[in-house]
RNA sequence: GGGGCCGUUGUCUAGCUUGGUUAUGAUUCUAGCCUGGGGUGCUAGAGGUCGUGGGUUCAACUCCCACCGGCCCCA
């Protein structure tokens, strides 16, 4: 019975519809009545804060402020840019109305703000001393999705953050790419417990508009790679045709040198796909909405007064160690029930606690990563016991990811070799001369692309995986989300 | 971009092939009891524009067309 509430397949048997199943039976998000677009419900949105606001301790930190920019930008404002706007216009939804009245300078729903933001940069900033000017915006983006969309990972609109930064020189510029795609990385391991690589996109595939974009990628338990965000070096591209120019100590009019960066709820996504088990969610303490929940269990109205008072009790010593913590004191179900309710939705640790227990002087801890149970004493030392089992949960979680992440990656160089492996779902270095027709072929033939230059990837004299002509870059290609 | 499948109450579903009285069952929800350490049981009640629009017909959940939405496979 009731088989239907929880997640009614495997992860590994099916895994597209698990993936949907989780999103939807956790309640992080549904389907809006237009396609291609979710409703992020309470609990998705939850997850949403938490990696926001870690996120955003960390800009703010580094030097950067927040603002907010409007949804609209007129189509002149967005043409400016040539490749810019050729690469955004097939997927960029048009406002042509006002009620009745045709609006003459079509309105694009922003599929990314540069434009926008530049336009105002220009008139904001005059002198070398207005810059390093570094912003963020949290917002959301609009990019029409016609076909395979997929909530968090291929959504019509999403949410995110875009940080614009303008620099008086390009060192400093290029070293703010830098500094971002650190924090990004940092944030993505720690808060998640997701491994990633990072390094740059090749000319095909970077940012239309930059000089070369930085990425950071991940590999799915599918095999397919998911890029976690990206970190641009627009150079002067954006400077000229937007006029952001200041005068310099020296009195001489310079075009400012910009970045742009950004991460999305994909990360949500990623974070579903990667540490999610048959029973559903899996969530790293560190982002986790609830970390402990406590499941009261009695059999009379004095034992629940008395289970109540303790579990009460416990949640305020925890909350005091700033955890986030529930008491799920819910008459109308089961402890049974509450504990698949509690296990799809992800919660790291639960604690039972019942009159048993409390004749012990203790109470049981079950990790949700590993279903073990722990007894624990009630004594002083309660609080750095869970917050210990806490922490190794996100431990574990980061170690089976990079766990995974090594499986799956496989130096190859022979063509052959590499459609085999890329059928098991590989992340594969392989040596590639820097032509983009190879590239192509690669991707006509295969369906896999590049999806990172590795920083730390090792120089190679190994000749071209298609064309055999030298190489001295080793890259990773897969077929991606 | 190509191909296939699907849409009946909050959820899962029967009915559709062969059109015909009040659309089946479970779950859920509400009230009351019984229970309670891994998805409890009983009694009563509530919940439906059969995705939307059009067509065929005396009659459409059922047949036809279009649209909307969802899923899967291939590039």
């Amino acid at each position: 019975m009731s088989k239907e509430i929880g997640i009614t397949v495997k992860k590994n048997e099916n895994f597209s519809e698990w993936y949907t199943q989780v999103v939807l039976k956790a309640q992080l998000a549904d389907y809006a009545p237009v396609k291609g677009l979710i409703v992020l419900r309470p609990y998705g949105y939850s997850i949403w804060e938490s990696l926001k606001s870690s996120l955003d301790q960390k800009l703010k930190t580094s030097g950067h402020e927040s603002a907010f920019l409007p949804v609209l930008i007129p189509e002149s404002l967005l043409r400016k840019e040539a490749s810019h706007f050729a690469g955004f216009t097939p997927e960029v939804f048009w406002v042509t109305h006002s009620g009745d009245t045709e609006i003459g300078d079509r309105l694009a729903l922003r599929p990314t703000s540069e434009t926008l933001a530049y336009s105002m940069y220009s008139k904001w900033i005059k002198s070398w001393r207005d810059l390093p000017l570094k912003i963020n915006f949290w917002n959301t983006a609009l990019r029409a999705e016609i076909k395979s969309t997929k909530p968090f990972l291929r959504t019509s609109e999403f949410l995110w953050q875009e940080g614009h930064t303008v620099h008086t020189t390009k060192d400093e510029a290029e070293e703010e790419v830098m500094t971002i795609l650190d924090i990004y990385k940092k944030t993505i391991e720690e808060e998640l417990a997701i491994p990633v690589i990072t390094g740059k996109k090749s000319e095909k595939e970077k940012f239309v508009g930059a000089v070369y974009t930085t990425t950071m990628e991940a590999i799915m338990p599918d095999g397919k790679a998911l890029q976690m965000g990206t970190s641009h070096f627009l150079g002067q591209n954006f400077s000229k045709p937007f006029d952001v120019k200041f005068l310099d100590e020296q009195n001489v009019e310079t075009f400012a040198w910009q970045t742009s960066w950004g991460v999305s709820w994909r990360l949500i996504g990623a974070l579903i796909m990667v540490h999610g088990d048959d029973k559903g969610l899996v969530l790293p303490p560190r982002v986790a909405p609830i970390q402990v929940v406590i499941v009261p269990i009695y059999y009379s109205a004095s034992d629940k007064e008395v289970v109540l008072n303790k579990a009460t009790q416990i949640k305020d010593i925890l909350e005091k160690k700033n955890l986030r913590i529930k008491i799920d004191a819910r008459d109308e179900f089961t402890p049974g029930y509450k504990f698949h309710d509690w296990e799809m939705k992800g919660v790291p640790l639960r604690i039972e606690i019942g009159p048993k227990d409390l004749a012990k002087g203790k109470m049981v801890l079950v990790r949700r990563d590993d279903l073990k149970k722990i007894d624990l004493t009630f004594d002083i030392n309660m609080e750095a016991g869970i917050i210990n089992v806490l922490n190794e949960i996100q431990k574990t979680l980061f170690e089976n990811a990079k766990i995974l992440l090594k499986e799956r990656t496989k130096k190859v160089t022979d063509f052959e070799e590499f459609k085999k492996e890329l059928e098991k779902g590989m992340f594969l270095y392989s040596p590639w001369c820097g032509d983009q027709k190879c590239e192509e072929t690669i991707k006509e033939s295969t369906g896999a692309d590049i999806r990172v230059i590795p920083f730390d990837g090792k120089s190679t004299n190994s000749p071209c995986i298609i064309c055999k002509k030298p190489s001295q870059l080793e890259v990773i290609f897969a077929r991606g989300y």
